[in-house]
DNA sequence: AAAAATATGTCAGCATTATTGACGTATTTT
DNA sequence: AAAATACGTCAATAATGCTGACATATTTTT
């Protein structure tokens, strides 16, 4: 047993790494019934929408992580460390690390929860409001010469489209922020769910 | 100095971290005139469309790097490591450790480049195609998805959008791309730039 | 009132994916 | 023959995620 298996290595295959599919030469596509061309737009265009604030980030020393905070910060002010780990789906080590960073250069500050003096409230301050809007302003740039190459009416259908990408558990999350064009917020009552 | 530096410290400021901005509790919104919706939702949306693969990729120990390499590979079989690294904006190291792992797991053969054995064509084999088609097939039905939810005749809007969400300088290597489904290969020169 | 649960913070270690810098080898161009 | 190019590799570092363990304050339950 042993023996045929070197020589089978030692003869017929050489060596497990000469084992090797034959290449395939001709290209994946449409024809396999799956949207590749929107798949791969996708990476490009969210490639290029997330450069754009990393250049500004890089200079105060954050990266995309401190981006995220800050932006749904500014987004629902006073939401809470537990909301804010179920907007993002991550750690709460993974927060703590980018979270300190950003309360230690006073963009944003705590508050005890008045209801609950365990929850932390978190809201931007000035620096951190004019941060958000900085990092913002390109990115919103950027879809508004996207949609007007696109056509000027597509908005609606582009933020259709994209909100029926998100998983749907999670589309219930989107509709709490504010000034949707597409819907207003009576009452900012984040007290349960 | 240094006296009134920590009078001030210890009497006014306390100590460098007291020295807080007043949070902001207003949400910031579509009034600065920036598209927040849009940018929020396509930080959702483009989450939700790579945690798909991520969960296939996860079964073999890879991770999203790989994906990318097998992506563009399938797309573009014989493209170099030159041009796959000008497709991916990353530097060769990056590449080689993921290269190497789908090239020893059979995913991508090499070949020497016909012109210039310099060159290393990259082929994807039968178990990589296989690979490949896996794991966009849950993307491309998300899309599929969302484009029925928003709407049948949107899917050219859809991608004029993201073609122009890309960086102008990009969207040639866009273009070279096989079988897109809104232009023929026949007249795509991209020979410019 | 004591015990349990909850919200948050923190320490330590690890994985993935990216970076820069340096250097080696094969091949092609000058 | 020398220089440039394409690719590979080693080493160190950074950002962002993860798990596990444990501490502290506060609220809820018993």
């Amino acid at each position: 047993m042993l023996t045929y298996f070197s020589i089978k290595l030692g003869t017929i295959m050489a060596d497990r790494k000469t084992v090797r599919g034959a290449p395939i030469k001709t290209p994946i596509g449409e024809q396999d019934g799956i949207d590749f061309s929107i798949i791969e737009l996708f990476f490009f265009a969210y490639r290029d929408f997330t450069s754009d604030p990393d250049e500004i980030l890089a200079d105060y020393g954050f990266g995309r992580a401190h981006h995220r905070v800050l932006h749904f910060v500014n987004r629902r002010p006073g939401l809470t460390v537990a909301e804010l780990l179920d907007v993002l789906k991550i750690t709460k080590q993974s927060l703590a690390r980018v979270l300190k960073q950003l309360i230690d250069t006073d963009h944003i500050v705590q508050l005890p929860g008045p209801r609950d003096r365990r929850q932390r409230e978190l809201y931007p301050t000035e620096k951190g409001r004019a941060l958000a809007l900085a990092l913002a302003r390109p990115q919103s740039r950027r879809i508004r010469t996207a949609l007007g190459d696109s056509g000027l009416g597509n908005r609606a259908s582009i933020e259709l489209f994209l909100k029926a990408m998100v998983n749907p558990e999670l589309r219930a999350q989107i509709d709490i922020l504010p000034a949707n064009p597409t819907q207003k917020l009576s009452g900012n009552d984040h007290g349960e769910h």
